[in-house]
DNA sequence: TATGAATGAGGATTCATTCAT
DNA sequence: CATGAATGAATCCTCATTCAT
C-alpha cells in the first residue's frame, strides 16, 4: 500500500454511495475487499482482483473509495458496523449482568484465528502509529466498544451483581485490555488458546474481580 | 512489502554474520531499518533509504539480508534481543517476587506511543495471520517473555510471596494477555492512559489477583 | 491529451448548436475551457473542471463536443472568432493606412504574457505538425489575420501611403512573421520585452520597409 | 503527460550520467525520444516505446530521466547543443559578415516541416506558460542563438559591411523574431512557404536594413 | 565483500468517453 | 437535452531484487 503519513482530508463518501445502487455497489465491494484482506493480507490484495470479486471495473471501485488505504479503512468500519449491531441486538436480548458480560466476550473476541474482523483490526492497529487519520478513525470504530462494555458493567454494579474492589473505570480498562491482549494471543496462530478457553479465561478474572 | 504466502525457508543468516566487520554491517543495517520502521511504518521505507542511513549500498543490504521482510523480521529479533537482555539483567539483580514483577511489567510494557520495539510487534503481528514463518518467527521471540514472567511468578509462589487462588499458568496467560491489551492501548495514539497509569492497573491487577 | 493522428473525421458541431439554449451551453463550455487552459495548460485541464465550471455535466460537454480535442480547436476558434471581430470593428472606424497598421499590431499583438488567445495558439500550434485535421483548421483561422493584414497593406499602397520596394506580398509575409515572432518572444515568459517595445519594434520596421 | 506546474527541481543528472556507459545509455533514450516525439508528439509517446527503442528497461530510463517531464527538456538541450555546436563551428569557417548571416539563417531556419528540433521547441513553448523550471530552461538554450546572431550583427556593423539606420540591438531583436515567425510559418504545414523562400525573404530583410 | 546499474513485473490511479435512465 | 454512474484501457512510475564487475 502506499498510506502516506497525512493525506489529504479526502471525502469519506462520494456521491454513487446516496444512490440504492451505490450502495450495492459499495458493499460488493466492501465483501470482496474483506475476504481478500482476510485471506492474504492488505498487502497482498490487488485493485484488480477485488473489482473482480466485486463484479465491476476497477476505475468503479476507485470511484467509489478514492483510494486503496479508503478501502481498508471503510472495509473496517463496515464490518465493524456488523460487529457492533449484532452485538447490540443480542445483548439487548439477555438479561443479567453477568449473562450480559459473558455474551459480551464471546461477542468481543475473535471466533477464530482467521477472524475476518480481529485481522482487519490488526492490520489497521499497525498503521495507526504512522498515521494520524488512521488512529482517529480507529478511536471512533473502538468506542461503541467501550461503551457497551462500560454499560454492561455499570448495570452490573448498579443491580448489585458486581461488586468490583475498586474503582469501575479501572476494571473497564483493565478488562477491555485483557480482551484484547487475549483475542491477539488467539491470532498468533501456532498454539494458540482455544477460544472456549479464551472466554473462561476472561470469565475467571471477572468472577475474581467483580465479586467482593 | 511483498511478504509472500510462504516463501522458501531461506537461511536466516548468511557468511558474512560470522565476520566481525560483517556483523558491524548487519548492525548498521539493522539500526537505520529500526529507526525508519519507526518513523514511518515499513510500508513506507525503502530499502535505497535503509542502505543510505547505513552508508552501504542497497546489493550489500540484500547481500545480508536476502529480502525486506527477513530485514523486518531480523530488526524486530535484533531489537527483541536487546530488550530481553537487558529486561534479564535488570530482573537479576532485584531481589524479591513483588519488586521483580513490577520491574518486568516495565520493561516490558512501551516507554512511549512510538516505542520501536512495540511498533515492530504490530507490524509482525499484522504478518502473522498470512504467513506461517512469520507466525513462527514470532512464537520464537515470544517465548523468553513468557519464560521471564512465568519464572518470576514461579518464584514468588515458591517464595510464598504470591498466592493465586486458581492456576498459576492461567493467571501468567491471563496476565501476559492484559500487558498486551495495555500496550496495544498506549499505541493506539490519540487518548491512551499514561505509562503511569498502565504500570499501576497491571500492578493493582496482580496485587488483587496474587494476594489471598 | 489523446489527439490521436488523424482521428475520423467528425461533426464540427451537433444539432444541439443551433438552438438558443444549446449556445449559450457551448458558450459556457467554451469560457470555462479558455480559463482553464490559459492557466494550466491542456495538459492539465479536466474534463470534469470545465464541466464543473460551466455548471453541467461532463456528459453533457461531450455531447456538445464530442471530444476533448475537439474543446481546444472550438476554443481557439470562439476566442479568435471574437477577436477577429474586434479587429475587424475597430478597424472599420480607422481612418489612414499608418493609423490602420498600428491599430492591427495592437490587435494582433498578446495584451500580456499570459494572453489566453495566444496561449490557445501556441498549444494548438504544437500540435499541428502531427495531426493534419489541427494543422487544416489552424490554416482556416490564420487566414483572415492575413487576409486583413494584406488588405491593409494593398489599401496603403493604392492610397499611396505605403511605399513598399519590393514585391507587396512578401512584405506582408514577412511582416506577418515578424509579428508571431515577437508575440512569442513576449510569450516565452522570463525577460520578455514589453508590449509597447514589440509595438515600436514592428513599427520601427514597417516605417523602414514601407517607405521609400 | 503530467507537468506538474512547478514540481520540486529535481536533480538535472543522476549518478549513471557520469558513467561512460551511462553516458551511451542517456544518448540512446535521447535519440529514441527525439525520433518518437518528431513522429508524434510528446504526448503520444509512451515511455515504454522510447526504451524499447534504446533498447532498455522503462525502469532504466526513468532511473536516468526522472520523469518524462525530463525527458522532454533534456531532449531538447541535447540536441539543441548538437546544433549550437555545429552552427558555431560552420560559422567559424565562413569569413564575410553577409556570408556569416546568409548560414546563421540557413542553419536557424527549420530544415524541413518536420525538423525535430523546431517540433521540440514548439513542444517546449506550449508548455513555458505554464511552468516557471520550462521557461527558465528555454530561456537558456535560447541565448547562444541570439548571442550567436548579435556577434554577427556586431562584426559586420565594425567591419562596416552593415550599417544600420537605428540601434543595432533593435535590428536584432527584430531579426530574431522574424526568423521565429518564417520557421513558424514554415513548420504550420499545409502551404507553407519553402525554405529557400523563407531564406530568401529573411536575407531580404537583412539587406533592405542593413544596407544604408 | 561491495557496488550500483539495470531490471521489469507490477499496480494504483487517472480520465476521456459511453450510455442507461 | 441532461445526468453521472460506470467503464477499462492506458500509463507513469516504483522499487525489491539481481548480477556483472
Amino acid at each position: 500500500m502506499k498510506t502516506a503519513p497525512d493525506p489529504a482530508p479526502a471525502p469519506r463518501r462520494r456521491g454513487p454511495a446516496s444512490t440504492e445502487n451505490g450502495q450495492r455497489s459499495r458493499d460488493r465491494v466492501l465483501q470482496a475487499a474483506l475476504d481478500l484482506i482476510t485471506e492474504a493480507g492488505i498487502d497482498q490484495v490487488r485493485l484488480a482482483e477485488i473489482a473482480r470479486r466485486a463484479s465491476m471495473s476497477s476505475g468503479q471501485v476507485m470511484y467509489y473509495f478514492t483510494s486503496k488505504e479508503h478501502i481498508l479503512l471503510e472495509t473496517l468500519a463496515w464490518r465493524d458496523g456488523q460487529d457492533i449491531s449484532r452485538a447490540h441486538a443480542t445483548l439487548a436480548g439477555v438479561t443479567g449482568a453477568w449473562e450480559q458480560l459473558e455474551q459480551f466476550i464471546g461477542l468481543f473476541l475473535p471466533a477464530s484465528p482467521a477472524d475476518p474482523s480481529w485481522i482487519l483490526w490488526m492490520e489497521v492497529w499497525a498503521r495507526a502509529p504512522h498515521n494520524r487519520q488512521v488512529s482517529q478513525r480507529l478511536e471512533e470504530l473502538l468506542r461503541p466498544w467501550r461503551d457497551e462494555l462500560a454499560a454492561i458493567v455499570d448495570r452490573g454494579v448498579t443491580e448489585g451483581a458486581f461488586s468490583p474492589p475498586g474503582a469501575i473505570d479501572d476494571f473497564t480498562l483493565r478488562f477491555a485490555a485483557l480482551l484484547d491482549g487475549l483475542a491477539i494471543l488467539h491470532l498468533r496462530q501456532m498454539h494458540h488458546p482455544s477460544r472456549e478457553r479464551l472466554i473462561e479465561l476472561a470469565m475467571a478474572t471477572a468472577r475474581s474481580e467483580l465479586t467482593a
